[in-house]
DNA sequence: GATGCCCTTGACAACGTTGTCAAGAACAGC
DNA sequence: GCTGTTCTTGACAACGTTGTCAAGGGCATC
């Protein structure tokens, strides 16, 4: 900015006037300036900027996921995105990869920038930092899952509620031996997926099988093998199969294709998959609408910078089902 | 800081030194200022510290796309952020969503910002801004798409090359009729690969009916309809189809998959989708490896950072082809 | 021609931090 | 006890920008 001052032979913030189009100077100091700007690629420093500028409006929000190769939080971010991008804002993304250690560093490094506001799908283990970060008047939400401490804004959809509904289906559809296969326990979305599993399995009388509750983290074609293995291996076959989370339901889709079993085992999934509709028989599926999340969660994000004292506001979606074909199938015994 | 300081009862200075480690602070004061930290909660900022300091690393990376739903991309800014996190370096993520308006002002934005380094998927519109960026020394590595204009670091497939294996393989199988569906010709790649369409075409002396090519720009639903009525209206059938982007693929597997037609017509798809293997037959693709380019574009910029005068990089990663069956079919006629 | 007003411009402080340097204390060696 | 060295600490400038205020010039009004 000096050497564009000098170049122009003006002060430094007669400059800055023209930069930010204050008005207020002759026009060809302006032009001088302009000129000067142009020659020299001169580009203000948005850091300095701020740092004197009382600003309000936040010019970069942040977001923490949990998993960058997972779709679902693709499309979530894609929301924020939309919704930043009304506001002139831009997203700053971090994925942690399920590692607490990554949270707590990239929350950190986000406060640090002094990003305007935070979406944040938190284990829980950046709680100290958000929490002091909430005090200094920092928005904050959470999606998709609970952080374990008191919370203001949170979108998610009703894991519970999901799993339940899905249960509830392939047990309304004479199945009652039913294997689960999902995520880590250690995940907020993934135990409530089997708290509603298990309630609805129980509010049918029907025993689940610890032998037929298959949990971890992997990728999806390590669960295709986790799951190929299991019906190849186990004397005992389930009729019916319920995966909560799209990897699960991609390798089980492969898994069980790749058995010819496809058309026998009965098959819900947690999170929609592309192609859904192009196997035989579709894969019934409880969707979760990440991209509204995502909407959603910027939104109150938003709000909250332009109306201090609002109520805290909790978003928790009910998601469909939608029948495909696999989740309709009988039991063949 | 200030406060911190009053709190502990030190100058501002002596806070600094604690809080970065610098050691020639006696135990007790470091004691006071840490406890003077945790009780008001007090976070470095950033922006500020960048700002005084002649700093070498950079703390933060851009990375400017074109699609944020396409997963391609989402595994590209993985591999960047597993490289960036060995160097303590956040990702800043912006998609265009093919606007040239949103890539003049992200790649603003991001200056404004003055991050690092900065790689981009770029259509070329923000040529003026990144060319004035290289000058003042910023590392700059362009991915997929070559931008327009001379460029020192690229990474990208080699569509073209791509294009013209999966068509010689189609031809190869005694395809002459040959359907080409593909995103919209201003982009780079999506026209690299139609020239190497007809250029393999043209090699076999087959020709190239304009009706049978069609182009745009489409989401994976979009593309199951325009393919589904392709097939539908016109009386004249093509025994193969070549489809140039991953969502094309996804549309026209279910498009052939809702008209029956999945085990009559060929097909190789550009891109490798989920589940390419759970439906019948499996979709030959020539796959790209998102994840490695990211890595490599961002080993090559932080390689810049450190030796400055390094040679111009091109990388240009020529694609195998994955038979999986729907590319090994043969013409019925 | 003096006064008052507005319009343009620049000097300076401030934002929150780090780098530089010097002052002061503590200690060792003569 | 004096000198020199080292260790700890703080004062101050600087990074690049914007907010505040005052100075100077031009113009209208009396």
């Amino acid at each position: 900015m000096r050497d564009v001052a000098a170049e122009a032979g003006v002060s430094f913030k007669t400059v800055s006037r023209v930069v930010n189009r204050e008005g207020g100077v002759s026009p060809d100091l302006v032009e001088r300036v302009e000129k000067a700007v142009a020659a020299l690629g001169y580009r203000p420093d948005h850091r300095a900027r701020l740092l004197r500028r009382s600003s309000t409006a936040p010019a970069t929000i942040g977001f923490v996921w949990i998993d960058i190769a997972n779709a679902f939080f693709s499309s979530v971010l894609r929301g924020i995105e939309e919704v930043a991008d009304t506001r002139d804002c831009l997203v700053l993304a971090g994925s942690t990869e399920w590692s607490p250690e990554r949270e707590r560093r990239l929350v950190d490094a986000l406060v640090e920038r002094r990003v305007g506001g935070l979406i944040v799908v938190s284990s829980g283990a950046a709680a100290e930092t958000l929490q002091s970060e909430m005090q200094r008047g920092t928005p904050l939400v959470f999606l998709d899952l609970e952080p374990g401490f008191d919370v203001v804004d949170l979108v998610r959809t009703d894991h519970r509620a999901g799993a339940v509904k899905a249960t509830e289906h392939l047990v309304g559809g004479g199945h009652t031996d039913i294997a689960y296969f999902g995520d880590n326990l250690d995940i907020f979305s993934a135990s409530e997926r089997l708290i509603g599993f298990q309630t609805a399995m129980g509010a049918a009388g029907l025993q689940v099988d610890d032998k037929q509750v298959i949990t971890g983290s992997h990728s999806g074609d390590e669960w295709r093998e986790i799951i190929r293995s299991f019906f190849e291996s186990s004397e005992h076959h389930p009729t019916a199969i319920f995966t909560t989370q799209n990897f699960v339901t991609l390798g089980a889709v492969q898994a069980l294709h790749d058995l010819d079993l496809r058309s026998t085992i009965a098959h819900v999934g947690f999170d929609d998959i592309d192609l859904s509709e192009a196997v035989t028989p579709g894969v019934s599926v409880i969707p979760q609408f990440p991209r509204q999340l995502g909407r959603r969660a910027a939104e109150m994000l938003f709000n909250r910078v332009e109306t201090d004292n609002a109520e805290p506001v909790r978003v928790v979606v009910e998601p469909p089902l939608i029948e495909r074909g696999s989740g309709e199938i009988r039991p063949s015994r």
